[in-house]
DNA sequence: TTGTATGCGTTATCAG
DNA sequence: CTGATAACGCATACAA
C-alpha cells in the first residue's frame, strides 16, 4: 500500500512539529504539552508510524536486545535442503515401533534454557535473538557470532558452543554470559550461570549408600571435556569419600552421554556378570540407555540393580521405570542468564558474576522401588 | 579492557585507508587491491573490530533479521517473578506420581516450530529474532509487536497470537508470515503457511471406515475460534461423507484442545455407557485424555475403542498404546514460514502465498492393535 | 582501485 | 515547552 515507511520527518510535517518533539512524545510524553502530545499522536496514527529500530539503536548507543548463541550440533545430522513445493496431500504410514531417538533429547534441554531466556527477557521488555552455531569451522563460527554481537547489548553463550578463541574475540565487543559449567570457577573475564553439578550428584551417592546401603557402584561417564562431567563426577567422589568408600575402587565406562554407547556398554556388563548394585549416569540419556540394556536382559530395577541418571529430561520420567535423576532448573538457567546480563549491562564495571543454581534429587522408581501415591510434586 | 568499540574510522585510521575501503573490504573483498585488503584485515584483527549492525541496518535499509512471534499464554501461569538468590544446594524430592501436566503440550509444538525458524535463517544466514506476547491486553500487545517490526525484515506470527486489529498495523510496516490455517483461504494481504488439516482428517476417517469397518464415530471437538480444528472437523465430514455416513449424525463433544476436559467428558461417557466405537479426536492432548478415561475405566484400546489425535506430538508416541494421529511437520513448518519469508523479502509485489504443508496419517496401536515391528518409520 | 561526500532515521544537546 | 542541529557508524553514488 503505502510506498515508503514514514519516518519522524513525516510525522512532524504531519503534525506541524518539529522532529525533536516527535521522538520526545515517544520517548518522555510528559515533557510534551497535551495539546502538541495529542497532535503528533494523531499523526502517529494516521501514518502507521513505527520507528525504526536500527535508527534508534543507533543513536541511543543500545539495541535492547541479548543474543543467545547456542550449537547443539545434532541438528545437523537431519538438516536437509529444504525447499518448498507444491507437494499437498496426506501421506500414509504404518509406524511400527517406538522411536527411541534419543540422539535429539539435548535439543530438550536447549529448547528448556532458551524458554528461560524468552521469558525472562519479555519480562524485561528487551527483545530475544537466537543463532545457531552448526557445523561452521572456527573461523566461520568467529564470524557468525561477531556478526550477531555486532547486533546486540550482550550475547548469552551456550556451553561449549564456541570455542576459547572466538570468545576471546566476542568478549572484546560485548558483554559475554555463559550458560555452562567452567572448567576452574573464575576462569576468564566472563560471567558464569550453572548448577550445582557437584553437590546434586553427592547427595545422590550419600543417598544411595544411606538409605539403599549400596557399596557396590559402577559410574558411567559422560565426555572428558565436558566441566560438566567432571563436576559430577568430582561429586561422585565426594559422596563415597563422605561414606568411606574409595572413589578408585569404582569401574568408570565411558559412554560420551551417548544413549547407544551406555546401552552397549551395559549389554556387555551383562555378558561378562560384571554388574553391580547401583549404576550412576552422568546424564539421563546414559541412564535410559542402561535400563535399556538391563530390562532386555531380564534385569530387574532396581531390585537387582539400580540406575540413576542426572538432568532430568522428560524421557526419565516417561521411561518405565521412571528413573531417579538430579533435575536441573533449565528453564530458570535462562532466566537467570537473561537477569545476569541485565545486571552486567547496568554495571560494566563490576566483578565477573557466578551464579549457580540450585538442582533437585528426584528420587523415583528406578532406586526406589514402588512409591506410594501422593500429591504430585511442584516443580518449576 | 578497551574503553571505547573501534569504528570504521578506527580502522581506517589504522589501516591508513579510508572508511569506504574498508567497508567495501567487508562486503565485497574481490573490488579491493589484495594488498590493501591485507592492510585493512589486519588493523581489523588488531582492534577487534565488529561492524555495528544498527548502523549497517540503518545504511542498508535492511536488516538481516527475521522476527517470530508468539504468544502461547499458558506460559504465564508459572512465570513466577524469579530473581537471582545465592541459594545454592541440592533439594531433594520423592517424586512420587507421573506428572500429567499436558497443559504444556503446545509448548512443545511452539518449540518445534521455532526450531525450524533458527534453522532456515541460519541456512540463509539470517538471524531470528524471537519474542513472546504474553498477557498484554490488545493495546500492550500492539505496541509490542511494533517494536520488534521496527527491528526486523519481516514479522512470521504464529496462529491467533495478535488480534486483527494488530495484524493490519504491522502489516503497514514489515511483509507478515502466518504460520496458520486461515477461516477463508485468500483473507489478507499476508502470506499463509499452514498444513493439510482437511486432507489429513479425512483421509483418517477413511481409513477407520475401509479398514477398521467404524460406523459409529464421536468427534472430540477442539474451541470455535481455532481455524486449525474448524477445517479439522471439515475434513472429518467429508471423509464420513465420501463413505456416505450423515456427518449430522455423529455427536460432537467439545472439550476445548483440552486434556482434562476431554478426560471427564470421555468418563462421563462411560457411565451413560454411550461409548461408539471410535473417538476422533480434533488434537492429540485430549486424545490422551480420552485414553486415560478409557483406560481407568477398564475399556481396551482398540478392541472396545478406537481412539485418535493430531498433531503427532511426542506424547502421542510415548502413551501406552500409542496413539493413531495425523502428524504434522512442525519444524518444516518454520522453515516455510522462513522461506516464504525470503521470497516475499524478495520479491515484495508478489501476490500473496499459500503455502500447504502435507501431513503424515501415523498408524498405530490406539487404532491398529499389535504392530509387526518392522524397521522404524523415518521421521523428518 | 580508492577517496569524498551524502544520506539513513533517531536521540540528545543547546539555544530560544 | 519547542525547535534547530550535531552526532551515531556505515553504505554507496560519484569523482578522482
Amino acid at each position: 500500500m503505502s510506498s515508503k515507511k514514514p519516518t519522524v520527518y513525516d510525522v512532524a510535517k504531519e503534525a506541524g512539529v518539529s522532529i525533536a518533539s516527535v521522538s520526545r512524545a515517544l520517548r518522555k510524553p510528559e515533557s510534551v504539552r497535551p495539546a502538541t502530545r495529542e497532535l503528533i499522536d494523531r499523526a502517529i496514527e494516521r501514518l502507521g508510524y513505527v520507528p525504526s529500530g536500527s535508527a534508534q539503536s543507533l543513536a541511543a548507543r543500545r539495541t535492547g536486545v541479548i543474543g543467545l548463541f547456542m550449537s547443539n550440533l545434532d541438528e545437523l545430522d537431519d538438516l536437509q535442503d529444504f525447499t518448498l513445493s507444491s507437494v499437498d496431500d496426506a501421506r500414509v504410514k504404518i509406524d511400527p515401533t517406538h522411536h527411541t531417538d534419543y540422539h535429539r533429547n539435548d535439543s530438550l534441554y536447549y529448547d528448556q534454557v532458551l524458554r528461560g531466556c524468552e521469558l525472562e527477557t519479555w519480562r524485561r521488555g528487551l527483545s530475544l535473538m537466537v543463532n545457531l552455531g552448526l557445523d561452521r569451522n572456527e573461523k566461520g563460527l568467529t564470524q557468525l557470532a561477531g556478526e550477531m554481537a555486532g547486533k546486540v547489548d550482550g550475547l548469552i553463550v551456550m556451553a561449549r558452543s564456541v570455542p576459547d578463541s572466538t570468545l576471546e574475540f566476542l568478549k572484546r565487543r560485548v558483554p559475554v554470559v555463559m550458560v555452562a559449567d567452567a572448567p576452574s570457577d573464575n576462569e576468564a573475564g566472563y560471567d558464569l550461570v550453572r548448577v550445582s553439578n557437584r553437590k546434586g550428584m553427592r547427595k545422590l551417592v550419600q543417598h544411595l549408600i544411606d538409605t539403599h546401603h549400596v557399596d557396590d557402584f559402577a559410574y558411567i561417564a559422560g565426555p572428558d571435556d565436558s566441566p560438566d562431567n567432571h563436576k559430577r563426577y568430582v561429586g561422585f567422589c565426594e559422596g563415597l569419600r563422605s561414606r568411606d568408600i574409595n572413589p578408585e575402587t569404582v569401574p568408570i565406562y565411558r559412554a560420551g552421554f551417548s544413549f547407544t554407547v551406555a546401552r552397549t556398554i551395559t549389554l556387555d556388563m551383562v555378558t561378562r556378570h560384571k554388574i553391580p548394585r547401583a549404576l550412576v549416569c552422568a546424564n539421563d540419556q546414559m541412564a535410559l540407555g542402561v535400563c535399556k540394556a538391563l530390562t532386555d536382559s531380564n534385569i530387574r530395577i532396581p531390585q537387582d540393580v539400580i540406575v540413576t541418571g542426572f538432568d532430568g529430561i522428560k524421557e526419565s520420567e516417561t521411561n518405565a521405570p521412571r528413573i531417579t535423576t538430579v533435575s536441573q532448573p533449565m528453564r530458570n538457567l535462562g532466566r537467570a542468564a537473561v537477569s545476569t546480563m541485565v545486571q552486567r549491562l547496568e554495571n560494566p564495571d563490576a566483578e565477573p558474576y557466578a551464579i549457580e543454581l540450585p538442582v533437585t534429587l528426584l528420587l523415583r522408581e528406578s532406586s526406589e522401588g514402588e512409591i506410594s501415591k501422593k500429591r504430585p510434586a511442584t516443580n518449576i
